[in-house]
DNA sequence: TCCTCTCCTTGCTT
DNA sequence: AAAGCAAGGAGAG
């Protein structure tokens, strides 16, 4: 065993729900409870313990690895000051007591961008599946405790890849969708990690330039990697929560869905489309 | 400019 | 076990 690290968390967490709450897809739940992921080039497993998060990691030192878990699981948001400021509304406060330890992340821009290329018509486990063979495939491995994992594939190694290996891990249509973004990506045409902190309308602009990028896998790169809490991801179950609860007469677009989002919810309008998906998606 | 329709792969799920 | 369904996007009309 490494000798781990002790992140103190004094806001809300419910690791095992945000970890699981298809935002991110490579996290895995150990028979011990813990949670285990490659972030960057690191193996990482993360431990509910009082008071806190125990980090083990492997090749880096859990000790310099503490700031960057903080930032990744977003401690730096004042979860119940968001959630007082969204429980107005009724079905966001719904989700909200159901699931009151679910925060959102600030994950990897890169492999943000392609999972969500290869979401489109799909479902979680599938997605789940696949990103993880694409990591078993053309990935480095890194290893802490006997357990070994890898690291996500850079663009240029996508590239490498080509359309057809891709299709042959199950990438289907979208293959060459990721391929396109991955040579763009790695060309510096689109430069996705300076996107983060970027005003919504540039991020935006950039992120739609990219073969299987639409403004639903556009936002959900926004508001799970760029920092965009005002980004609100319009996928079918969302569209059908605001059919049935807010705009029922209404004939839906995506601008009228995001109009009325940032109307009702504001600049943390992300982190009520979360809840909001997860109380549509019990309900079905 | 904006809307509607169709097609695109394949694995989960029932 | 056949069939519906799945965190959509692109291109045509």
């Amino acid at each position: 065993m490494t000798n781990g690290a002790f992140l103190p968390v004094s806001q809300p967490l419910d690791l095992a729900t945000t970890l699981h709450s298809g935002q991110a897809f490579r996290w895995r739940t150990a028979d011990d409870g813990s949670f285990n992921c490659v972030l960057g080039r690191n193996l990482v497993r993360l431990s509910d313990v009082e008071g806190g998060v125990r980090i083990d990691s492997a090749p880096e030192p859990p000790s310099s690895l503490v700031d960057s878990v903080s930032a990744y699981l977003r401690l730096d948001d004042d979860l119940p000051a968001i959630q007082s400021m969204l429980s107005h509304d009724s079905r966001v406060a719904e989700g909200i007591a159901v699931y009151p330890g679910l925060r959102l992340l600030r994950q990897d821009p890169w492999e943000t961008l392609a999972s969500f290329i290869l979401s489109s018509v799909s479902n979680i486990p599938r997605i789940t599946r696949t990103v993880e063979l694409i990591a078993d495939t053309f990935g480095d491995p890194v290893s802490l405790d006997g357990m070994t994992r890898n690291t996500f594939p850079s663009p240029e190694r996508i590239v490498e890849a080509g359309v057809e290996a891709l299709r042959g891990l199950g990438c289907g249509y979208r293959a060459p969708y990721l391929v396109g973004t991955a040579k763009l990506v790695s060309d510096g045409g689109v430069t996705v990690a300076g996107l983060r902190g970027q005003p919504y309308a540039d991020a935006q602009r950039a992120l739609l330039t990219l073969p299987g990028v639409g403004e639903k896998v556009a936002d959900c790169v926004m508001l799970f990697a760029l920092d965009r809490l005002e980004a609100f991801p319009v996928d079918r179950w969302i569209e059908r929560a605001i059919t049935d609860w807010y705009l029922p007469t209404e004939k839906l677009n995506y601008a009228k869905v995001r109009a009325l989002a940032l109307e009702r919810f504001g600049p943390y309008a992300g982190y009520a489309n979360h809840y909001l998906f997860w109380q549509r998606r019990k309900i079905g």
